[in-house]
DNA sequence: GAAAGAACTAACCATTTGGTTAAAACAAAT
DNA sequence: ATTTGTTTTAACCAAATGGTTAGTTCTTTC
């Protein structure tokens, strides 16, 4: 064994791998490329992940972890919709803010292959059923209008995502291009967002 | 000349493109398969397109003129925001569902190189701003909430255009990959999307 | 410090891929 | 029927690409 040196290279092909996968995709990634960012030999590759598919699925798995709500680690701390909504809205514009190319390519990459996704089920834990519940409750509650919960958590995503995976369409065309107002735009979204949602479904009691 | 082989041929290698572009994204696509599917042989594609860019661009730049709202062909009939919104909606709605693969493949190959983006304006002249007046009009009007008219457009987008971008992930971790009734929740979406975002938007009068 | 094993590299290989070419088949015009 | 131009094909080519190999260097262990 040596000290630290594995640790270190493979941290350095992964961080290349996820830059590179998460740019081009699968198909328009090469292993040249990720060898040269990574500052190794492109033989190291296969040395630590023996083939291209299996570096991009350990780079993919990781990323989808990143793109469902996470409803658990707010769980403990309210089960209120609005602070739930609040919560994921929040969290999921800030992590994408972080991270722009993730949804164009966890999404681009699932329409290419989406077998792959029955394994991701189970390895990344991903279920929306505890949300799903509390949509429910709010429901029958009488709290929020009327509709299919997996419809709401839908829209949820839309608004979420969206943005993101259509950045440079969207900020061009409506943003002539200027990043920065573009990121204060999603970063405002973290409150419009979540108001629009709450006029569109919460029961008014203003009247 | 001859009667007609020409525009017949290259019909066949468009329709193949389209598939195998859309499908399959410009760095997937194998101007092989495109051959193939066509039922002709490769050196043809180059005959009329000389390189796989031309032939992608040409399909690219087709598939990008279904992708941005075109409210002129509407404005003639109204310019009621709620009947304009509803029109919009369900006529990006109607296409989607016929080409299942747009978005993802508009989004990402924007995405992967989104210098083409200038170029595509231009020539399909895509234009938000006949849009962008009407709603900030509504809103002088007191008739919907004080938002960014931008925002407000792109919320549009994003409920309409995401469910599809997202279909892989969407239709199996909520609709248990049941295509039929994805397809029939992406149908009423046509009115469960319109009325969400005139209760989020809409000044209600009901009260 | 020698042996052993792990990390790393340069050179190489087979296949795939976009693209070309030279010639054949076909159609139209004279 | 011959010429002329267009459409189509089979065979080919050079570059790129994922992957391998044989050997070198570095670490650790005794």
């Amino acid at each position: 064994m040596n000290s630290g040196t594995e640790r270190n290279t493979e941290e350095k092909i992964l961080k290349a791998a996820r830059q590179v996968f998460t740019e081009k995709g699968m198909a328009g990634a090469r292993m040249q490329e990720i060898a040269d960012k990574a500052g190794i030999n492109k033989a190291m590759l296969h040395y630590y992940f023996r083939s291209k598919e299996k570096l991009f699925d350990r780079v993919f798995k990781e990323a989808f972890g990143l793109f469902w709500p996470r409803v658990d680690q707010y769980l403990q701390t309210t089960t209120d919709l609005k602070t739930l909504l609040k919560a994921i809205v929040t969290s999921y514009i800030d992590v994408l803010i972080d991270q722009p190319f993730l949804p164009i390519f966890i999404l681009n990459e699932l329409h290419r292959n989406p077998d792959h996704l029955k394994r991701l089920f189970f390895e990344t834990g991903v279920d929306p059923t505890q949300l799903l519940e509390i949509i429910k409750g709010e429901m029958a509650a009488g709290n929020i209008v009327e509709m299919d919960p997996r419809e709401l958590l839908v829209n949820i995503l839309s608004l979420s995502l969206f943005p993101f995976a259509a950045r440079p369409l969207v900020s061009r065309i409506l943003w002539d291009n200027d990043q920065e107002s573009y990121v204060a735009f999603l970063k405002e979204r973290k409150n419009t967002v979540y108001e629009f949602i709450v006029r569109a479904v919460f029961v008014s009691s203003a009247c």
